[in-house]
DNA sequence: GTTAGGG
DNA sequence: CCCTAAC
């Protein structure tokens, strides 16, 4: 019935997909392990908390409450939010609130000590370089060197170090309506970049032009040795999927379930990488868990008329890093705040009829009574409701927004409010007077 | 789980 | 609508 708004394909801009990387921890000469994230304006910022990308992931949605798009994996959430949330205040409590998303976040956070290693290249053997894409968190990083400053003694024929100059990840399409606001446009190129990241990429080995498959082999079983004749050893970041959609809820304006997609497209690049050299690694690191981590996205938020794609091309680093996460399955878990459901004239009417029979402070049975079949609407938004009518109720008509309220009820709603402010302040004086 | 009130 | 202290 209701049009559908034309969807674009946003461009993004040519920008390196990993600039603004700051130094994450104790590095030497400029190479850095650099993360990013965001700061309160949605802006991705370096060196800030990561926001995981948790392999549990139930369901995801914009960290902007207002409207960002969204979408879910879970079952469970998707069921509820499309049969009308049933049991929401159920569902809400459970939910992580901003502090403990907060936490939840801070967990994952890379930490230049502790958590953030540096793998510098420098591989202890063949099994220790098991990067498990599904546990692991890797992290670009700018190097301008790749000069071991602790060669170990002894391994250099059993290791082999490997500098990656460059690195490319697929590219995406990210499909928006184009009544979605820039920001939700920003929130979902971000939730395409973080989903592909997160587990929707998985390293791939290219070896003189093969793909090397059997994660189980050795570096040397492999071919991947010492000699120094590999300058065609490649890195890969492959989409685990050719295609992902994401189910959003743009909760802006009306846009409540529009299905928004994007592309990987199944193209990738290889990482190129210098001859191996013998180096060494300092162990420790093999039980890490490690994901992707966030790269920074710059796409221009230009909307041509004409299709076009977010593109998220390369980076020109030099070195490849990897950055551990303590959080085993740690992913990202964004809160979406409910669409806006102005209340209709019906409804308030129902409100106020309700509340004239049962008062003010008993909203669970003013639901019961009233409102029991709209699963949408809590107690606690009809008391909401009320504070709100009796504000519309108190202001001028010049002042009201929305849908007007017919002053007959609003004049009940001033009526009921005097009385049981009266009745209150009786209370009150009962309590305190005597 | 509800209520109440600030955000 | 969200969040949460208080009950």
């Amino acid at each position: 019935m209701d049009c559908k708004p034309p969807h674009y394909f946003c461009s993004g801009s040519k920008t390196s997909l990993f600039k603004d990387w700051t130094t994450l921890g104790p590095s030497r000469r400029s190479d850095t392990i650099e993360t990013v994230s965001r700061d309160d304006n949605g802006n991705y910022m370096a060196d800030q908390r990561i926001k995981n990308l948790s392999s549990s992931r139930r369901w995801r949605v914009s960290p902007n409450l207002n409207g960002g798009a969204s979408f879910r994996n879970d079952g469970k959430r998707r069921k509820i939010f499309h049969d009308g949330r049933t049991s929401y205040s159920r569902q809400r409590s459970k939910r992580i609130s901003p502090l403990k998303r907060r936490d939840f976040f801070n967990q994952c956070r890379f930490s230049g000590s502790d958590r953030g290693f540096q793998l510098d290249d420098r591989f202890n053997s063949a099994a220790d370089k098991r990067v498990d894409d599904d546990n692991y968190c890797a992290a670009i990083r700018v190097a301008s060197s790749v000069a071991s400053p602790h060669p170990h003694p002894g391994s250099r024929d059993r290791n082999v170090k490997l500098r990656i100059k460059s690195f490319k990840v697929p590219e995406l399409l990210v499909e928006i309506p184009t009544t979605a606001t820039v920001g939700s446009l920003k929130r979902s190129v971000m939730e395409a970049v973080t989903t592909v990241l997160g587990d929707g990429l998985h390293v791939g080995i290219l070896l003189q032009g093969k793909k090397v498959r059997d994660d189980s082999k050795t570096l040397i079983q492999t071919g991947i040795s010492r000699d120094g004749k590999h300058r065609n050893l490649g890195f890969m970041l492959e989409p685990r999927h050719a295609q992902i959609k994401l189910p959003r809820c743009l909760g802006e304006q009306g846009i409540t379930s529009h299905a928004t997609s994007f592309t990987l497209d199944p193209r990738t690049s290889s990482i190129s990488l210098d001859p191996p050299v013998a180096g060494c690694i300092n162990g420790a690191q093999r039980d890490h868990h490690l994901v992707p981590s966030l790269p920074n996205i710059s796409a221009s938020t230009t909307l041509p008329n004409s299709q076009s794609r977010v593109s998220v091309p390369a980076i020109s680093g030099e070195a490849l890093a990897v950055v551990p996460i303590h959080h085993r399955a740690g992913r990202r878990e964004f809160v979406q705040r409910r669409i806006r459901r102005p209340f209709s004239v019906s409804e308030v009417e129902a409100l106020v009829q309700a509340v004239e029979k049962l008062g003010t402070g008993r909203w669970r049975d003013v639901k019961l009574r009233a409102f029991d079949n709209a699963k949408h609407r809590t107690y606690v938004d009809l008391k909401d409701k009320w504070k709100t009518l009796v504000h519309t109720a108190r202001i001028s008509p010049q002042q009201r927004r929305g849908e007007p309220v017919p002053q007959e009820l609003l004049d009940r709603v001033l009526a009921v409010h005097a009385y049981r402010s009266q009745q209150q302040a009786k209370q009150q004086q009962l309590k305190s007077g005597v």
